[in-house]
Order: C-alpha cells, then sequence, then structure tokens
RNA sequence: GGGCCGCUAGCUCAGCUGGUAGAGCAGCUGACUCUUAAUCAGCGGGUCGGGGGUUCGAAUCCCUCGCGGCUCACCA
C-alpha cells in the first residue's frame, strides 16, 4: 500500500539525508545498560549533587515520543519497553554529530550513551554523549495529548495502539502474567501439559458450530476444533492422571464483545476426584491468581468490586432460579415453564424440552445477577452430554459453572464414563441435530471405543482464558484482552 | 442477521435550517542551550468512507454500498 502523503515523503527525504551523511537508516544491534524504568529504580532517591559528583553513565535505547528542540539544544523522551526517560542533546557536547539530530523524527528509534543528572525541575534525564540511529520512523504517529482514539484503527493497527496507549501495553503484560501463573500453578499441582488437535475430522466436546477446512493430500474435510475436551479424555483412558491443555479454540458463530471466533481456553483433567474436587481447587487457583495480579482479593470491575475472598456463593442451578424469582412449580413443568417465560418476555420459540426452557430462565433472570465469584452447580442431564448424572438424582448431572461478573468463566464436571450411557447421549444428541439443532455433538465412534477400554471415574474443566483476562483487567470487551481481534478486512 | 450511532488533514475533533472546508497537535521555514501540552513569527496540508440522486449549488438532504462501535439474537 504505497500512499502519496506530504509527512511521509518529507519523512522519506530525511532518511536519504541521513544516508548522505553515512548513517544507516535501519541501523545495527544496539548496547544497552538499562532500561528507562531501570534508570528511574536505580537512581529515583539520588539527588542532583549525588549524580553529578558519582557521575553515572548509561545507554538506553528507545522510541522518539516527544521533541522539544532549542536550536542548539533539545530535550526528548524516549520510550522503550518498560516506560520513558528523558534525554538531552547539546551541541556543545555533541559538537558536529548535532546536525545529525536536527534530523530526527517523533517516532524514530535511536540508542544514546550519557551522563545522568538532574534538570531544573529535578526530572532525572540523560545528557546524551553520544548516540546511534537505529530505525527511521517514516509514518507519522499519532498527536501526543489524545492518542489514538479510533477504536478501528486501534485493532487494525495494533502497533500503533501499543506505542501510544501507554495501558494497553499493561494489559497484554498481565494477560501473559495470568497465563504463566495458571501454567506454574497446574504444574506445581502435577499437570502434565499436553497438544492435541486442532484440526478434528469430528468436531466434539462442546455445543457449537465448527470452521471446516481441508486436508488436500489426504482428500478429507476436517475442523478447526471447538474443544479438546474428548481428546484428553482419550490421553484420561490411557493413563494420564492430571492433563491440562492451554490452547485456541475456534468457534464459527457471531462476533461480539464477548466472542471472538479463535479464544483461548484451559481445560484440565484430573483422574479419580469430581467437581466437588474441583470447585474447591478452582477456588484455590484463582484465588491465588487474583492475589498475585492484584495483591488483594477485591478488585474493581467496571462500578462493582468484586470480592474473590472464599468460600464462594455455590447453588444448585434450582435454587438459584428461585432465589432470583422464578417460582418453584415453573421449574419441574415444560408447560407451565414455557409459559411463564413467555409472560416474562424471554425468548423460548427454540426450547422444546424443559430442561432448554430452564436453560433460557437461568440466561435471563439469574446470570446478570451473578456478579461476585459463584459456582452454580446440578445441571439437567439433556444440557450436559458429556457430563456424569448425579447418584441420588439421575437427571441432573454433577456439573458446575462458575460466573464472575454476569460471565461465565469456567465450566466443569465430573466426567461420564460408561461408555453405554455416552452412546445414549450421543444417540439424543443426534436426534436433537436432526430437529435442526446445528450445534448437537456428533456421534465419536472412536471416543466411545475408548471409554470402552476404561476411564478412570475422573473430573475436568474449561475456563475461558481471555473472559478471565478480562475480569482482571477491568476490560469490557474481549478485543481489550486479544491483541489482534478478528475483524473484516480493510478494503 | 436486526436496530441505533459513527466515518471530515497524519492524529483528535468543529463545521447550525444546503451557499468559497476549519481548529489544536503533528509537519515545513526561521529564532531560541533546563524544556516537559516549551515559546515566538511565518507557511503548507483535504477524493469530507465509495458510488449514485435531488439542487443553480451538497461535508450538510435522499438512495445505495463499504468499514467500525454499541445492542439484540446465537455462543464460551
Amino acid at each position: 500500500m504505497e500512499e502519496i502523503n506530504e509527512l511521509i515523503l518529507q519523512r522519506k527525504k530525511k532518511l536519504e539525508e541521513l544516508r548522505r551523511l553515512g548513517i544507516d537508516p535501519y541501523g545495527r544491534p544496539y548496547e544497552i545498560t538499562h532500561h528507562a524504568s531501570e534508570i528511574h529504580e536505580q537512581f529515583k532517591d539520588w539527588d542532583a549533587e549525588r549524580l553529578e559528583r558519582e557521575n553515572i553513565t548509561c545507554s538506553v535505547a528507545g522510541r522518539i515520543i516527544a521533541w522539544r528542540s532549542f536550536g542548539k539544544a533539545a530535550f526528548s523522551h524516549l520510550q522503550d519497553f518498560t516506560g520513558r526517560i528523558q534525554v538531552y542533546f547539546r551541541k556543545d557536547v555533541l559538537k558536529d554529530k548535532y546536525s545529525i539530530v536536527k534530523k530526527f523524527d517523533i517516532g524514530d528509534i535511536i540508542g544514546v550513551r550519557g551522563k545522568l543528572f538532574r534538570t531544573k525541575t529535578n526530572e532525572l534525564t540523560l545528557l546524551v554523549e553520544d548516540f546511534d540511529f537505529l530505525t527511521k520512523s517514516v509514518r507519522p504517529l499519532p498527536e501526543k495529548w489524545h492518542g489514538l482514539r479510533d477504536v478501528e484503527l486501534r485493532y487494525r493497527q495494533r502497533y500503533v495502539d501499543l506505542i501510544v496507549n501507554p495501558h494497553v501495553k499493561e494489559t497484554f503484560i498481565k494477560r501473559s502474567e495470568i497465563i504463566k501463573f495458571i501454567r506454574d500453578f497446574l504444574e506445581g499441582e502435577g499437570f502434565i501439559e499436553v497438544e492435541t488437535p486442532m484440526m478434528q475430522p469430528i468436531p466434539g466436546g462442546a455445543t457449537a458450530r465448527p470452521f471446516k477446512t481441508h486436508h488436500n493430500a489426504l482428500g478429507i474435510d476436517l475442523y478447526l476444533r471447538i474443544a479438546p475436551e474428548l481428546y484428553l479424555k482419550r490421553l484420561l483412558v490411557g493413563g494420564f492422571e492430571k492433563v491440562f491443555e492451554l490452547n485456541k479454540n475456534f468457534r464459527n458463530e457471531g462476533i461480539s464483545t464477548k466472542h471472538n471466533p479463535e479464544f483461548t481456553m484451559l481445560e484440565f483433567y484430573v483422574a479419580y476426584k469430581d467437581y466437588n474436587f474441583l470447585m474447591d481447587f478452582t477456588e484455590k487457583m484463582l484465588t491465588e491468581l487474583v492475589k498475585k495480579i492484584h495483591g488483594t482479593l477485591k478488585i474493581p470491575y467496571g462500578d462493582e468490586v468484586l470480592d474473590f475472598t472464599p468460600p464462594w456463593k455455590r447453588f444448585s442451578m434450582f435454587e438459584a432460579m428461585k432465589m432470583y424469582g422464578v417460582p418453584e412449580e415453573v421449574i419441574g413443568d415444560y408447560e407451565k415453564a414455557r409459559e411463564w417465560a413467555l409472560k416474562e418476555g424471554i425468548d423460548v420459540k427454540d426450547a422444546f424440552t424443559l430442561a432448554k426452557v430452564l436453560d433460557e430462565i437461568f440466561k435471563e433472570k439469574v446470570e446478570p445477577y451473578l456478579i461476585q465469584p459463584t459456582f452454580v452447580i446440578d445441571y439437567p442431564v439433556e444440557l450436559s452430554p458429556l457430563a456424569k448424572r448425579k447418584k441420588d438424582a439421575p437427571e441432573l448431572v454433577e456439573r458446575f459453572e462458575l460466573f464472575i461478573a454476569a460471565r461465565e468463566i469456567a465450566n466443569a464436571f465430573t466426567e461420564l464414563n460408561d461408555p453405554e450411557d455416552q452412546r445414549q447421549r450421543f444417540m439424543e444428541q443426534m436426534k436433537a441435530r436432526e430437529m435442526g439443532d446445528k450445534e448437537a455433538h456428533l456421534m465419536d465412534e472412536d471416543f466411545l471405543r475408548a471409554l470402552e477400554y476404561g476411564m478412570p471415574p475422573a473430573a475436568g474443566e474449561g475456563i475461558g482464558i481471555d473472559r478471565l483476562v478480562m475480569v482482571l483487567t477491568d476490560s469490557h470487551s474481549i478485543r481489550d484482552v486479544i491483541l489482534f481481534p478478528q475483524l473484516r478486512p480493510e478494503r
């Protein structure tokens, strides 16, 4: 995309002038002694006299983000990954080389070396004694006060967003810390990280529509996975007792502030445990995570304060519904439930069973109010074709969902390991699919074969990492926690 | 996919009931060796998202297409 723009032409002209002066505008490695924040950290308590006396020389490299020039001297701020540092150029120090300084533009990347001092206003500053030109920037950056506001540009040109909007970088650093913490925590608990197919012949493990692709050499269609679940459970059959996978899933559905077509999911499985164990485990893992990231268990989210202090509330799905005003008789009767839902203005036109109607009512009447961390447990079997039935209530399964800030953050259950029951559940899903439910699960004979070899009793959980990061970074769109969210191509 | 809102200079934004497209920052030229939204003087910069229509005349009104945001529906 070659555009003719006066500002770009001016900068390209300066680039040629640099070449004429013998400067490589796209430079070489540069040896630094400090990052910007390290200088501030190390010398924050040093006053002007001490800096003068001890004659500290250091070198930093970064992008010029501010420029104030006075003819024979200039102040600038350099920005590196860690922060900003003021630097000071003087003609009497740099002599002939000062003519190059005059060619600098905001956005250029340079390396500087010199003495630290404090200005009249006490700002820690580097008096440049020598510098190397490292990279010419031929495109003008957004302006210094307002930065880049246009959300479309922020997502399309995330590189610019990252340069000029500091909190964006902080969010993604936090994201990295969150993921690292989870990996470390699970490994500390004896879990093994595995990688299972992203391209699957039968997309399973979730109710969702997949992306389809094609393998030429094999001559088969494949699907980008909607979940790794069925493969991870095959590993339980194979003898793994604690496994996890932390990677992307793909779902061919709408895009919204809570949905990106590719998103990051943690799934982990533990043999010989049930969903009660997972609730305690999740509470422990997330509590420690929040403490690590925020240093406290009470964190802001929009206008709310989320309090992660354990123990978290635990209600059954039906209890929760009653608590939020759903009449008891509605919960046990399809016709009554449907009637009540319609009266309340809830869309149940595609809900042909009691469980589906109750699910709709729950989403409308309960979910929006689950601000504080809350486990909702014991779901209808029909909504959970891979979960084990409750012993004393076989129409329910041992399953929980964790809600935080009215978002489903985790979904977990005691795994169904009876191959005959599993086959029945698949059959029912096939029936639903024939009725037009495009998201119903597909029959997976190989998975059933694996169960027939025997999968130990186990519990498994999925945690939506992007949503968790949203909650922990006070982000209100999933696009703010995904570096390059999916957009329509530019035209 | 539906509804609402937006798209004007590199960036952030004005532009009224249709009448010669503006500001700030950034840029260019000049002055200036402790500034930090530096200052002072001068200058340049536009397919007003694209296309079509109405009109003597359209950034402005109408139609259409594109891209985005919010929201509803589906989902995690």
